[in-house]
DNA sequence: GATAATGCCTAAGTTTCTTATGTATATTTG
DNA sequence: CAAATATACATAAGAAACTTAGGCATTATC
């Protein structure tokens, strides 16, 4: 990811998972131009970490992969498999548990866990 | 840190800074008990993580140092320096804006920021 | 007297990034 | 219509920040 941030290594996998829950299936460069509209420009998923990330989960059985013709171009659609459904809900409760860990130790003003 | 987490990746540093901006001074091993007991034993922070990150702050010019000697026994007690404490406001700035983007991209529910 | 707690440390290996390329096609713009 | 940009995939080298696994010494507890 750019605009480099170190603390946020470890969160691309809950991202891609949590995009595909919501999209059925998405293709890679899609998946940095979602994530770029989503923070208004703020984040940049770049393609070095994308694409090993998502070859990575495939190989965990996380994603299936369907190849599509596009004219004389091709995409490669990525969605969730049950494993990897169950994968997202696993990783979105870690994510929370992290927020609200951060949270005790930091007492980020501003900041609300219910 | 233990109880991992591959999200946690990069918050140490933040973690540290924050602690000693609101204790003077405290030494490494105090440093995990604090973390341990402010999370209510849910995380760990390993030694082998600790003390390299408090010798690059310190080579960075973020801490200072202080050996007292307790009996027959050594602590080194870490202080914020000037620079230190203006890292300390810029880190913080940085998970703040790290957790607002991750809200933009996953939607957690239960979390609040304003 | 043995075990756990306190207190410091380092080294090897792993994971997850960044940066830098490479390849190719399609679309927009001057 | 040529050049630049966007789309779409990919890999490889290196950096950063961890985990795991040790090591050493002192003090407190059972």
């Amino acid at each position: 990811m750019q605009k480099t941030n170190p603390i946020v290594k470890g969160s691309l996998t809950t991202i891609v998972l949590k995009l595909l829950s919501e999209n059925k299936r998405m293709y890679g460069y899609e998946i940095t131009r979602r994530v770029r509209e989503l923070t208004n420009g703020e984040w940049q998923i770049t393609e070095g970490a994308l694409y090993p990330s998502l070859h990575k989960l495939e190989a965990e059985g996380m994603l299936e992969v369907t190849i599509e013709q596009m004219g004389n171009r091709a995409r490669k659609y990525y969605s969730l498999t049950q494993k990897g459904s169950k994968e997202t809900t696993k990783k979105m409760a870690e994510l929370k548990s992290f927020f609200e860990q951060m949270q005790l130790i930091l007492n980020i003003p501003g900041l609300a866990i219910k």
